[in-house]
DNA sequence: GTAATTGCAAAAATTTTGCCTCATA
DNA sequence: TATGAGGCAAAATTTTTGCAATTAC
């Protein structure tokens, strides 16, 4: 466990928002200045591999990183791309058993998306500006 | 609707793999040589606005494509990391709702993994080995 | 005929890797 | 001191984009 190692799991420890390694990058750099991107993926890497954080494929086309390794839901803006925590929990069942396709089922992911809180305000700012307009038509 | 949209369309339509976009290259090259990347990439973008296909982030660093548009489950093996679709239906409810994240939630995606049928066969041949092996010590 | 789309190539974005140096146990 | 990890930079991978030429309607 180096100092650098360290940093990141905190830092990852300290936000819900589920960062890029990039922006991991950019938290860790506060505190270790000369750390460089390639130290934060072969961390990230690592801690993920060791099950201390999670990696997560639901922002297109690249990684997010998640300090909590416990299973659990995920909710994800189509707007703007923020991934929050989901505090329900919703329960799928038909776990462990094999499944019609010859696969022994390990777990499973769900993730809800839909409009965070921000953007369905825009949403309504947006309308109420477009309802002014067709009113001075 | 040019061609090239169309043999990508027809050649998603083929398998139920989940190609990347590359995989969707080389399937479509062989109808069309002198089709481009950025053609396909153009297409599969397209074609995932207007709901044609799906775009799928569950993989790692690159996306995939489903030529089934509809909402169902899939399965990936956390060994070679084939994805497939799954033929039961577990349901999940509470999507009509808004969450206690203050998002209207709009719908969900929900993915199994664990091993499929090849990389399980591959394991008992080296369990097989292995024992082989240890009594021969 | 006009607007949209393609092919090509360059650029951008993200992730991985090699290699030498430095830190840790 | 030896092993493993870090820093830096180059390379690899995946996706996006600009632009001239072509195609679809």
């Amino acid at each position: 466990m180096t100092k650098q190692r360290k940093v990141i799991l905190e830092e990852l420890h300290k936000v819900t928002s589920h960062p890029t390694a990039d922006m991991v990058y950019e938290m860790v750099r506060k505190r270790l200045p000369h750390i460089s991107l390639g130290t934060v993926y072969r961390n990230l890497e690592d801690l993920a591999d060791q099950g201390e954080i999670r990696k997560l494929s639901i922002d297109g086309t690249r990684m997010r990183f998640d300090g909590n390794p416990e299973e659990h839901t995920h909710i994800r803006c189509i707007v703007c791309g923020r991934v929050d925590d989901i505090h329900f929990a919703p329960t799928v069942s038909m776990q462990d058993s094999i499944s019609d396709n010859g696969y022994k089922i390990l777990g499973h992911k769900l993730e809800f998306y839909g409009k965070c809180s921000e953007c369905r305000k825009k949403d309504e700012i947006m309308k109420a500006k477009e309802k002014k307009r067709k009113s001075k038509d």
